[in-house]
DNA sequence: GTCTATAAACGGATAGAC
DNA sequence: GTCTATCCGTTTATAGAC
């Protein structure tokens, strides 16, 4: 079996973690030259700016959250569902350092080109989209809490749990994420 | 009347500003020299480190923020209270280019020293005390939909509201905020 | 208190050899 | 593709004159 990386991506890999630990401004092609063991001028070969670099770390970012939310059952429970996402939330965190990368990006979004804006608000959309339906079935079915319409309600939801990463990071506990799920969730 | 603005004070609310907008590592001393018309040796007499200068600024913004709670009638009903706590949250937004100043350090926290860290969890624990009396009295009057404990409940809107005002930002406009009061108010 | 001057490291980025 | 070498502006911070 082939357990080659690639260059390119091991630059994208450990940008996309620096990006989630630190945020845009708070690395350097310099930290991703002591990473990945080349010169940073080697860097600016594959992402000839930083942008180039952000943007492409936002896609890959994306894909893989779409490729993980399409690979949940839609034949089950939205309750199910729902606890799956919680634990999609869990694994952004990693060691405890880091938070979603499209989340990061939302607080440093004054200091970044529109393109990758408009990268970071598709993937607020396609996140609040998915909720938005399974609450739409967890209040038919009575499993879950919605108050007003399910696409505010899943507004809303995806807000608090950007907001949950930032907690669990800050007081280091995964409990906050826990609190969001609880929130919505009828009955044990 | 004194409508004088001591240097110091001009840096410290411009710093307030520039991290709101941009994050600690979004802006500088040189920044601040050109916003208040000092040079940067100048800042460096009031606020020797930029540590210490981020450390007063989220002490002041904290001090705004709960004495502008503790101005809040105690004896309003749960629900227009909490109407007062979502409109804070919407001045926060300002011209519509910054977030709340603690939301926008704990996006940075990894990259600050300890004392800073330990600021805006009080801050967070300020604001989730306050929301969860609120909560509490709400679901006894039944004008709050509150699910599970009150704490809980009080961390996940708080979350809520943190990340809402990085939504509201992200697509400009304010209408994310109200959905996360629309997600626990009861009724119209 | 505020300035000039300066340090010393870091930032993103490019040219050209290999 | 990767390197060396370099550009040039920025960053935090300090020393010392006024």
């Amino acid at each position: 079996m082939d357990t080659t990386t690639s260059v390119r991506e091991q630059i994208l890999d450990h940008a996309i973690t620096l990006i989630m630990m630190r945020g845009y401004n708070g690395f350097s092609y310099r930290d991703l030259s002591s990473l990945v063991g080349v010169k940073t001028s080697s860097i600016h070969y594959y992402f000839p700016s930083k942008d180039d670099l952000v943007l492409e770390a936002v896609s890959t970012y994306s894909s893989e959250v779409q490729s993980t939310l399409k690979g949940i059952d839609e034949s089950l429970p939205a309750e199910v569902r729902l606890g799956k996402y919680t634990k999609l939330f869990g694994r952004t965190l990693g060691d405890g350092h880091q938070i979603c990368l499209c989340g990061m990006l939302a607080a440093d979004i004054e200091t970044l080109p529109d393109n990758i804006r408009q990268a970071v608000q598709a993937f607020f959309k396609a996140n609040e989209k998915w909720l938005a339906k399974v609450l739409a079935e967890g209040a038919q079915a009575g499993t879950l809490a919605v108050n007003g319409k399910a696409e505010n309600a899943a507004r809303a939801l995806f807000a608090a749990f950007q907001g949950s990463v930032l907690a669990s990071r800050l007081f280091n506990t995964k409990a906050r994420l826990e609190d969001v799920e609880a929130s919505v969730r009828i009955g044990r």
